[in-house]
This record gives structure tokens, sequence and C-alpha cells, in this order.
DNA sequence: ATCATTGCAAACACTTTGCATACGC
DNA sequence: GCGTATGCAAAGTGTTTGCAATGAT
């Protein structure tokens, strides 16, 4: 996934031209597992765009949730996060240092499919989000060297 | 739980006096399973409290739910919505109708803690939530109407 | 009289919108 | 040249903050 045409190809499949800038974005988000949000990616970007303006990255991600290409995040009160991760995982939010970890095994699969056979019958299931807040391990080791 | 002085225990339990506005605060949210939002809540209590500001109630939420009377819900992308239901429980949120649903089985218990259990050691776990996204009976019924 | 609670207005942060400009085919 | 992509400035929304007014004991 290091190749930008590859990215590219992902745009032209929805239909949307693929522009530099539209390119950058998703190579951003997809090879920086850090989920970023809008206002990360702008300054990831900024650099290389110096004409880049916030709402174009905000239009830009916004377009990409729309067209699946990306989820969008409500893991945070404040801002939303982007993940290009599709396959199921469950988020880790340390309530310390508010990085955010990706939360993978081989039974989180099976996991998904039983969260959602817990629902009636008649209830349609979409997406579904896991989200466990918590203390990392480093700043779990840091809390007791304190104490 | 329908004798205000209940609520009015629970207050004072963690040292917040209980104020008549604070002790319909909490009743309202406990009692009417909306999952509603600050709005939610100032438009349903300015009736009886004319004088009540939207300032009182995001204070007043924000509080009860640092001091774990409430938990508050990402569910949404604008807006915190708030939860009395202490107990494990997942959220289902219809994207037609725009409605929350709780639900609740007797497996959803254990089920939070294998959840937490796919955390690698050293992730110290404190809250989970699980969300879905989909329809409601009603929406998706109305939809097959339609095609 | 003192301290906590409530209310008002303003500030704030994040995001969206309207419209003008610039770019790609 | 035409249509889409981008950028700017402004508006919008939900929430928080500073401080004054009110209320309870």
């Amino acid at each position: 996934m290091s190749d930008n045409s590859e990215y590219a190809e992902i745009l032209r499949s929805k239909n949307i031209r693929p522009s530099s800038l539209r390119v950058a974005v998703l190579k951003y988000v997809t090879e920086n597992e850090v989920h970023p949000t809008a206002e990360t990616v702008y300054q990831a970007l900024i650099g290389s765009y110096p004409s880049l303006s916030r709402t174009t990255v905000y239009n830009t991600l916004h377009l990409f949730s729309t067209e699946h290409i990306l989820n969008s995040l409500n893991i945070e009160d404040e801002q939303v996060r982007y993940d290009a991760k599709l396959t199921p995982h469950i988020h880790f939010k340390c309530t310390v240092c508010m990085k955010i970890f990706d939360i993978v095994s081989d039974s989180v699969g099976d996991f998904y499919n039983n969260c959602t056979a817990m629902l009636p019958h008649d209830f349609e299931a979409g997406q579904t989000q896991i989200s466990i807040w918590g203390k990392c391990p480093e700043c779990a080791k840091k809390a007791i060297r304190h104490t």
C-alpha cells in the first residue's frame, strides 16, 4: 500500500477524481494509524500544500467517510477522528496521554458478530463501534511510580 | 425510583447538595430513557424553572458525569447525550429516525467482560461503550414499503 | 455573613456554508 | 471553455468560562 496509484484507484472506484491532494489525504490517514483529526491532517499536509485550507480537509474527509473510504470515530467529545482500517477492531483511548490504540485479535471478528446477534430481530445492524477508555501500558506504569 | 428523595440521596452520597433543580435534572435523565442532550433537558425543565439557563444544565450534567452519576455518550457527531443506566448495555442508534435504543440482554454483562479480556495485558480498562448504528424495526419496515 | 448555586453574556472550538477563484481535461 | 476542486471568510452549533446575582444555612 505504499504506491500512490493504489490510493488513486480506490478513489476512482468510487467515482471520485483522484486529485493529488485527495490522494495525499487518503495516504496520510491510511499510513499513519494515529486516527487523525482534521486538524492533524491539515498540519501534516500544509508543508507540501502551502495553499491548503482547513475547509478542503474537512470537506475531503467528509466526502471519504460518506463514501465509506474512511470511518469516522466518535471516541472523543470534541473532535471527529478518522480511521482507514475498515476491518473489525476495537479502539482503546488512554485517558492520560489521550492516544488511541487499535486492538486487533483473531477473535474480534467473531466478537462483532456476537455483538450484533444480541440485537432483537427486526433491528438491522449497520456499523458497530466498540470503544474502551482506560490507561495504556505506559501511562499505567507511570501511575504506579508516583504513588 | 419515583420518589424524589431517592435522587436527593444519590446526590448527597456524592457530597452534592440536592437542590431542587439538580434533583429535577437527575430525575428527568433517569426517568426518560431517551438519552437526552443538554438541550432536551433544558426544554423539558424550562416550564417548571422559568429562569433556567442552558449554562446551568450544561454544568449540572457535566458535574453528574464527572461524579459518575450519569454517563456521557459519544454516539453522535454533534451533541453529547446522557444516560442514567449504569449497568452494562449496548446502544443502538437508528440512522433513519435517529432514536437511540438500549439493548439489554442477560449476556451483555459477560460480553463486556470478554471485550476487555481482548486487551493485551498492561492495558487498564475503565469504561467500555458498544454502539451499533442501523435501522430500528419501525424504520426497517418503512423502507421495505417504499421499495 | 458566608459559601455554594444559578444565570447572563461573551468567548471558544470545531465544523459547515456560500461564493469566488483556480485548476484539469 | 466547462465543470469540478480548492480556498477564503463568515456563519453556525454545541459547549465552556468569567463574573455577577441570587439563594440557602
